[in-house]
Formats: C-alpha cells, sequence, structure tokens
DNA sequence: GTGGTCAAGTGGCTGAACCACTTTGCGGCG
DNA sequence: CGCCGCAAAGTGGTTCAGCCACTTGACCAC
C-alpha cells in the first residue's frame, strides 16, 4: 500500500471558490434576496477564470443555495452557503411534530374564521394565490410562492391579528415543510387542488368545511415531512 | 387561467447534457465502476462546449454520481444518474437500523480476529490507511477513502472470507454512513482518534480491547446516521 | 403618462489553447 | 524472455477572448 505518500488530492478549484464564496457571504452579511457580485468582478478577485467561477455557481444553483437570472444577476436564496450543523438538524427534527401540530390547529382555525369573516376582496387574494401556483406548476416549478400567498391570505381573512402573529412564530419551518412537500412528484397538483377546495368553502362562507378542508391538506403535509408519506393515502386527495 | 403567458423556465443547457447523460447511462447499460466517454467527445456528439458539459459533470460529482479522476476519465459511482424515488428512501430509511445493527455486530467480531490473527504487515496497512485519512483531513477532505481503507485493512486482517463476504453485502449502505458521518463538523478527527484507538488494540493483541474500540466507533457513526446524535455522547470519545 | 428605443450590465456559451496527470506501449537492457 | 523506463497518447483542469441573449433603467417621442 504505497498510498501513504500519493499526491495530496488537490482539490479542485471551483471548490475553493465555493468556499471564498461561504466566507464571502458570511463576512459580507449577505441575506436571502441580496445580489452576488458579478461573475466578471468574482473571477477578476479570485484571481480566476469565469469558468471556475460558473462552476461553483452551478453548484450552488442545483443545491438550491442562489437564483441565477440570466441578464439579471445572481440572487442568494437563503441567509447562508453552508450545510446546516447536524445540531440543529436534530433539533429541528424534535421540534417537527410540535410545529406540524400547531400549524394544524391554527391553520384549521384561521381557516374557520376566514369562512366567517372574509370580503370579497379576501376571495381575490386568494383566487389570485391560487392562479399564480397554477402558473408556477405549468411552467413546471413546485408552486411554492403562489402556495405561501394562499395561505398568507386566508390567514388574513380570519382578521385575527394573534393567531397570525403565531403564525409568523413557525413561518420558517413551514416554509421548509411546504417545499419538501412539493417536491414530491404529482404533490404541487394535488396540492392546488386542495387549495380550491379549502378556497370554495371559505366563499362559500362555510366555516366547518372550511376547517375540515384546511385540516385534511395539513395534514397531508405533515405526513410527507414525517416521511410516513403513503402514496395510497395521499391519493385519495386528489380532484 | 392565464397561466399560458409568462413564467417560462428556460432550461439550461447543462440540464440539458445532464439530460441526456442519464439517458445515455441507461440505453448504454452503463454501470457502476464503467467509464464515461470523454469530454471531449461527449462534448462533440452533444454538439456543445467542452464548458458545458464540465458543468453537468461538476453536478453529477457533487450529487455523487461520478468519480471524476484528473487525467484517468470520469467513471459512474452508481447505476444510474437518476435521483432516488422517495419510496425507495423510505424503503432504505426503513432497513437502516438493520444494517447498523448488522455492522455493529460483524466489525466488532472482525475487530477481535483482527486482534488475534493479525500480521506486521496487516499492521502495516492499517496504519497507512489511518496516516492516509489524518493527510486528507490535513487537507480539508473529511477523510472518507482513509477511513474506508482502515476498515478495509481490518477485515482483511481478520482472516475470516465469509464474515469478509457479509461485510460486502452491506458495504454500500455503510459508505453512505461513514459520508454522512464524516461531513459533520469535527467528525472527522475525532473518527481518526477511534480508529487509532482500534489499531492500538489490534497491534497488542487485545481482542476484548478491539471490539470495544470497535463497537464504541460503530456506534457513534450509528448515531449520526439515525439522526439521533447528541453531542455531549459523541463528545466522550474525543481524544 | 405611455410606449418605444437604446445602452449598459450581466449571465450563457463557445473554441482554441495550454497545463497536469494517467495510461499505454514500445524499445532497450539485463 | 521479461521487466524497467520513458516517451507519447489520452483525458481532465483551467484559462482567455469573444460574442450572444436577456434584463434593467434611462431617456425620448408621442
Amino acid at each position: 500500500m504505497s498510498d501513504a505518500l500519493r499526491p495530496m488530492s488537490r482539490s479542485r478549484l471551483y471548490e475553493q471558490v465555493l468556499e471564498r464564496l461561504r466566507d464571502h457571504v458570511i463576512e459580507g452579511k449577505l441575506r436571502a434576496g441580496d445580489k452576488l457580485p458579478p461573475e466578471r468582478e468574482l473571477a477578476q478577485r479570485l484571481g480566476v477564470s469565469r469558468a471556475s467561477v460558473k462552476q461553483a455557481i452551478v453548484v450552488l444553483e442545483v443545491q438550491g443555495f442562489v437564483e441565477v437570472r440570466h441578464g439579471g444577476g445572481t440572487y442568494l436564496v437563503r441567509d447562508s452557503l453552508d450545510l446546516e450543523p447536524v445540531g440543529r438538524l436534530v433539533e429541528r427534527r424534535r421540534r417537527l411534530p410540535d410545529v406540524l401540530e400547531a400549524r394544524e390547529t391554527l391553520e384549521t382555525r384561521l381557516a374557520a374564521l376566514a369562512a366567517e369573516r372574509r370580503s370579497e376582496d379576501d376571495i381575490k387574494a386568494m383566487d389570485a394565490a391560487l392562479r399564480l401556483m397554477a402558473e408556477e406548476i405549468a411552467a413546471g416549478e413546485p408552486g411554492a410562492e403562489g402556495d405561501r400567498l394562499f395561505h398568507a391570505s386566508v390567514t388574513a381573512a380570519a382578521r385575527s391579528s394573534l393567531l397570525e402573529e403565531f403564525m409568523h412564530v413557525i413561518a420558517e419551518q413551514i416554509t421548509e415543510s411546504r417545499n419538501e412537500s412539493l417536491r414530491q412528484p404529482g404533490r404541487p397538483n394535488r396540492s392546488l387542488a386542495q387549495h380550491q377546495r379549502i378556497l370554495d368553502a371559505i366563499a362559500a362562507g362555510d366555516p366547518k368545511a372550511a376547517a375540515a378542508a384546511m385540516r385534511k391538506h395539513v395534514q397531508t403535509v405533515a405526513k410527507v415531512r414525517l416521511l410516513s408519506w403513503d402514496p395510497e393515502d395521499a391519493g385519495i386527495t386528489d380532484d
């Protein structure tokens, strides 16, 4: 075994660029939505070619850390380019059931309240969110933004500042659940159908039906999230 | 629904290359270990530049589908370039405890046998593996290759072809556990220290100590893998 | 205002070129 | 004959210069 003094595995250039970019995001206190320097500038400042910078950016792109807009720049999607430390992963996983339970409680009640208090504008907002989600799905995207907007408009329609405040507390975890759920094959369209049923009940002013529809929806998402996903079971929520 | 206009997700060239590569692997019946065509040939046959081919290959590399050897070609690590379906992910997760339990049983026994039967060359091989791992860590890498070599050399030293055969059956899953574990901050060095303790016991010809050290090591890895990692607990294995 | 045009900024992609490393195979030497 | 060494070919790593495509914002004409 002469491996002992084999040539020190030299890391590829793009890997070093990756490291530097992570550091830059931390030192520069860049947050989600902020713009990264142009590729040409990065290449010059790092002393590498644009091709190497692009390789690194492609990696960040497939890992979901940045969004690249042709001709418009590269933008941070999250606050950090680092993978999560295990500790936090474990902690979050431990709290997951609590979060999902809280979400079910809150959103079910919010849906019922929305059915009683919604204005015409509320209905329009929800409908617009669903249309956006449909567009996203048609474009091959998960439809996360439309999904988020829909739940936000339902919450707004409920006219309960305290419950809304509670929702904000678990907003981040819910976003992750949503993204993970919508990544499953066939999920976006089923989710859209569930949303439509919730909207119908709210528009009809039927608190009980709205609450039931919302409960079913949230429970479906929770199942995916807890990796106890059962296609058969999830399938019954299809249109 | 006015979804006819707007979003339009334009696909990047490297994404199309990715697709073609997946297809090629399927149609060409390529398996793990097989060599992919050279970048230049791929570029020419696909009618794109080498840079675009390389972007796709970098993606496959960070996703663990291929291994790129400078000057030696690009090789398949798995039989397919497709992401695992959710179902199989869940299935694998369900079988994880079994695999880890089997690993603990086998490797603990192998360590004890190695302590009894090891030759001087075996010790040298283990030591070389540990030095390699130390070098890798010093170079900022996880040290997975040295880790793998160490366990392989312990297995070889045990002189039990049947147990070795069993290890091969679960080799793939173990590799995943190892990689996931070594990606955790501080893990590589702790793992190295544990290995050193195993080696010391084997070199001293102490089967009981070797088995105990190996058991502790495997259990630590298992904890990370099962996401029930407890920093406090794992910490006691530090040097 | 409304809409169009244009220029600047920025990402997408290419092709040629050179470097670094691995593999192959041939020729000479023992 | 066999093996060693070394050159050549094969292949990935990286760069550079350049052009194209898209977005954005400013300015102009109506």
